[in-house]
DNA sequence: GATACTTAGTGAAACGTTACAGTGAATCGA
DNA sequence: TCGATTCACTGTAACGTTTCACTAAGTATC
């Protein structure tokens, strides 16, 4: 059987109460003679507290979870933007002593019901919300549980005991258009990502504003990507971009990882790049600066998001009425060799 | 306040006992009216069963915890052998009902000793263990608390309650440095990882004594790499490598990252691979068949060896007195071009 | 000497489930 | 028609904490 605090009180011979007040540091009076007996008896039984019991009488439960909303088995906890935040998160929610869960929400009815089940079990006293969709209704979904929670990637969402924290996607894009725009590039193609996400579509839009604001048109036919933001999907869809008569002679992906499609898709026509066509990524993956030519892409810290993350729901948690602004995470450009040459 | 089996019962007019029967099927036989109108009040009241209750009562929290031992933050989730195996684990967690907490375990005494109150807590039912040294204390430590753990890449462990998953590292080393020598190398370094992991250990002994089947020598001074197994690492230590006077004409690296340093490295100084180096490396990350030239290296599903993972800790659970044998999951080898070069 | 306060504790009732041991009533077999 | 069985339930005691309201001394205050 498992040492409970009734051993503990038995052989310490002391009451249950005594023994919790001491474990708790509550401010009574105790004598020291008495705190070192019953510590020791804690210590020489190896007493450690349940977990459950503590759980069920404190209605707390220290945990956190993480949904994956929009879950695919294969691909949503590999992607960079997804995984990238979760170390960071996890590190932030460690230090406070909370625990951190991966709840992986598929689409389905089913799912939808496992998830509001969850929330209401009171397993966890918050969730961070990962790959949401613009104006999600899996949001208001979690916020009627009145479980706190942290949202990535969305406009302030309004709902009381959240807050939300963004990377400057449209800030980043801005970057990479303008970078090509200034090495002379008129003929600007976008790889674009899933816009029922709030980033692939404001870097979507972020795009279309550069190119208006420099007097470009929007060409339509130079906006591809089938929204599954793959490698497989950034070869096909610049397939499809290169077989236009009036092609491109720039591209910006919304994501390395399709830039690396296009990449491979380029080079397999043996053009150039950056001679033929210049290519820019966004998330500056690892593979990014390896590839041939380096990419120049837009860098952000997945660190710092997640932190922040961590740091808002356990705010949260601690003083639900608190009202956060929505924090935006500053990217900043990375020129490589693959924008590296003037176009005239 | 919440809803609980009381208010149901209320509802419903019959006791909590009944309408925990019902919930949790039990087999007794209610007639079907009873059971629609406790079912009905389930539904009206939106009851969910308090998770903390339950495992109060039933001594189980259907979570299984992934223990990465030996963590730092920067780099243990990020790693794509430690990283790749988590998803497939959540999903075959997942689809039994089960959760998935990610635990980091840093070096040091409190770590240390927080893991142990941790799994004496009963806050979980099971283990991963994740980033295990060779012969790791630490494994002695979860054993003692009895916690059924499920252990990766280690030499079977022989703890009662536990079960092990390896992928074949050394036949995974042996087909790079096979492979090389029917490309007709005999001088063959080794970038080599973290030897007190079994992974990394496994992988040099097997590249020792395949070199000696051939009747090449073992050069100490053609083994490099500081354990920290990172690009920085290939880099620098492939540097070292070319330093030589007599230096190898191939590298067979236990880790693409370490060969992506590796390459480089060798193209920084104005050599070929595969003409004048031949690489190859292990893991085969998206990465790398991106570089030029692609690395040939050795495929291994992570997807495969999570959701075993997934599958012994759950049979564990059910099962503690179940005894199985170590899991060996299979590799292969990638030709690409970084070897492509018969060398003679 | 009565009153108030501090010290060092204790008992019992929650928290929300589930399991065990019953209990009446109805049905069945001989 | 009696005992046994089945049916449809229920009461209560756990599971292991924490908290509230107490108490019974001892000490200080006036």
């Amino acid at each position: 059987m498992r040492t409970t605090l009734k051993d503990i009180a038995r052989q310490a011979g002391v009451s249950t109460t005594l023994v919790s007040y001491i474990i708790n540091d509550r401010p009574v009076s105790i004598p020291e003679e008495t705190r070192a007996r019953v510590l020791k008896a804690i210590e020489t039984l190896e007493y450690v507290p349940s977990a459950a019991a503590q759980g069920l009488r404190n209605q707390k439960s220290r945990m956190i979870a993480q949904l994956f909303l929009h879950y695919e088995p294969e691909t949503t906890l590999s992607e960079p933007c997804t995984a990238g935040k979760t170390p960071a998160l996890v590190d932030s929610l460690a230090l406070k002593g909370y625990f951190h869960l991966n709840y992986p929400v598929p689409e389905g009815e089913k799912a939808r019901h496992d998830l509001v089940n969850f929330l209401r079990s009171h397993r966890v006293d918050g969730v961070v919300i990962e790959n949401t969709y613009d104006e999600d209704p899996y949001i208001d979904l979690v916020a009627d549980t009145h479980v706190p929670f942290v949202v990535y990637n969305q406009a302030d969402c309004g709902h009381p005991g959240s807050a939300v924290v963004n990377m400057d996607d449209a800030g980043g894009m801005r970057l990479t258009v303008e970078h090509l725009i200034r090495k002379g590039h008129t003929k600007i193609g976008h790889l674009q990502g899933n816009l029922r996400t709030y980033c692939d579509a404001m870097r979507r839009k972020a795009y279309e504003e550069v190119l208006r604001e420099h007097g470009l048109a929007v060409r339509e036919d130079w906006i591809r990507g089938d929204g599954s933001c793959t490698v497989e999907d950034g070869f096909r869809s610049t397939g499809e971009l290169l077989d236009l008569d009036d092609r491109p002679t720039a591209i910006a992906a919304t994501s390395d990882l399709l830039a690396m499609g296009a990449l491979r898709q380029i080079q397999s026509r043996g053009l150039r790049v950056p001679e033929d066509v210049a290519l820019i990524g966004f998330d500056d993956i690892q593979a990014a600066s390896f590839l041939s030519p380096p990419l120049s892409t837009v860098a952000l810290s997945y660190r710092r998001i997640g932190e922040l993350a961590g740091e808002q729901i356990l705010k949260l948690i601690e003083e639900p009425s608190l009202r956060f602004d929505p924090i935006t995470v500053p990217v900043r450009l990375i020129e490589r060799a693959s924008t590296a040459k003037d176009f005239r």
